[in-house]
DNA sequence: CTACGACCTCCAGTGGCTGGAGGTGCAAGA
DNA sequence: TCTTGCACCTCCAGCCACTGGAGGTCGTAG
């Protein structure tokens, strides 16, 4: 039965995984995907288990993996024989990441907000956000 | 007075701002910093001015602020005709991007959250993390 | 005067794409 | 069958904010 092999155009896996073309051309180009099959014209063309793979590129992108966190993600996947406890263990350091992250984000909101509570705004001449960022 | 007139290498400025001396060289090449004058031999000497300029861009990096952005606060002080009114507009509008950034780390961290909580590591050799990432 | 570290310029690389130039494949309508 | 027109192709440059290295020069302490 052909039609239990569905196949796509780039652009077609692109709307499906929704990125860009160029995305999924460079993916490819830094062997995070697979060198896609061809048309005899040099089209590329893809299958339902390469959306799998690019929907799993594009989650952990989401949740902020870098591509070489998933890099190695992929390869316990492709190697079928990963453990809970990597994963976990990679799931956790990225987790740390993110939170040393998001307190970096908080210490910078807090320092904004007091400097706009200091400042008035309107036609002044001056600004106690300037005078604190000169001479803190 | 000769000392009134205080003087750095780029190497101590760096080390006063605590940054690298390649990144004053950058800033100076972007037009962050102006040109610096030059001893004979054509080594950078800097003074007070420089020096707080510096400060102040490195604590405008510190919060966040893009090159960019901290282009026109410099704009602003330079022509020191500055209002408390623009400043904080820009301090708003930097927040605001903070605020998103936050917002979009501390739903990556409840998502790796529960996903680490439905790990129960070990050598288990399936993941539902891995699961969750494949066929969400 | 010599040694040595700090300085100089210029260039390439980082991450994760994005966009453009210039050319070709493919499918639908006339 | 031919043409149109879009989607595809490759290759290369650019984004941000630095960082590092090669290969050469300056300045100063001993």
């Amino acid at each position: 039965m052909k039609n239990s092999v569905v196949e796509f155009t780039i652009g077609e896996l692109a709307g499906e995984a929704d990125c860009k073309v160029q995305t999924i051309r460079f993916y490819e180009q830094i062997g995070i995907l697979p060198n896609a099959q061809r048309t005899d014209g040099g089209h590329r063309v893809y299958g339902r288990e390469d959306l799998r793979r690019l929907h799993f590129v594009r989650r952990c992108r989401g949740l902020g993996f870098s591509l070489d966190q998933i890099r190695v993600l992929l390869t316990l996947v492709d190697g079928g024989a990963y453990t809970c406890g990597e994963v976990l263990a990679l799931t956790l350091e990225h987790l740390a990441e993110i939170q040393a992250k998001l307190a970096d984000l908080k210490r910078m909101e807090q320092a904004l907000e007091d400097m706009a509570a200091q400042c008035k705004g309107g036609t002044i001449p001056a600004c106690p956000v300037i005078d604190v960022l000169l001479d803190a």
